[in-house]
DNA sequence: CTACGAACTGGAGTCGTCTCCAGGTCAAGC
DNA sequence: GCTTGACCTGGAGACGACTCCAGTTCGTAG
């Protein structure tokens, strides 16, 4: 007999790296894929599933989705099959602003890497003649 | 007869594309190499030393630096010679913290092309489906 | 029975980064 | 001399994403 993984909403925090407080407030912004069930008490109880869609939707925050639009995405989820291009259009729209992130984090990287050598430079010289050299 | 470049805040919002805002918050914060000069009825005056100072500035938040970070490395050139290395420390360390954000992001990237692949692969078949194929 | 820890709620507070506002100055053009 | 537009100041407000608080309810252990 296979019972089905359960998890309270701390065991969710330690798993995900999300606060608890994170994760009722994402479930108040409506995020969550599926209700999250409760236990005796009133209590969360989450499943596998609610796990990979809270991995997910990390990602899509790291890479800075802001929140109402993880919604948006997360609605056309719940409302069900139909509706694929709409979520394909959202995935596609983001996909474009990290690569854009990506393009200038890189420059930025470019940067402070010339910046970086240019001191390293100076510092070495500094420390040749300090020795005699 | 050579005289240097004056720009009013303006120019510099424009060609920076910071807001005028921004420019007089950034001053306030203390994230500017040199004092601004002040022209006739205490207007601020910039150089194209101020708009080099600051399109590194620019890089530095882009690519997630603190503003309160951003004044003690400008503290430290303001002070002039002797402390490199302070300064090497503070560069590297943010550019192993943009290293991070570009690994990450790069995840992220994998993460959103293969869902938007599977997404396009079904919307694909839908299509090819309607036409009769 | 009591105490404890983990969970519950709604709402307030925090943090960083601007952004805007009210009220005022100044130079140039009509 | 009046208007216009760009600028000045200090301080308040906005925004996103949490984070924390007060007060309560459970279930289990001593």
């Amino acid at each position: 007999m296979l019972t089905v993984m359960q998890l309270s909403i701390g065991q969710v925090a330690e798993r995900t790296g999300l606060s608890v407080h994170a994760l009722r407030f994402y479930e108040k912004e409506g995020i969550l894929a599926h209700q999250v069930h409760r236990g005796p008490g009133g209590r969360r109880v989450y499943t596998q599933q609610d796990i990979d869609w809270l991995r997910m939707c990390i990602m899509l925050r790291m890479s800075g989705m802001p929140v109402p639009e993880i919604r948006r995405y997360t609605e056309l989820v719940r409302e069900g099959d139909g509706n694929e291009l709409q979520r394909l259009d959202i995935l596609k729209e983001h996909q474009e602003r990290v690569r854009q992130q990506m393009v200038q984090l890189q420059e930025c990287m470019d940067l402070i890497t010339r910046k970086v050598g240019i001191y390293q430079d100076y510092v070495n010289s500094i420390a040749s003649k300090a020795v005699g050299q």
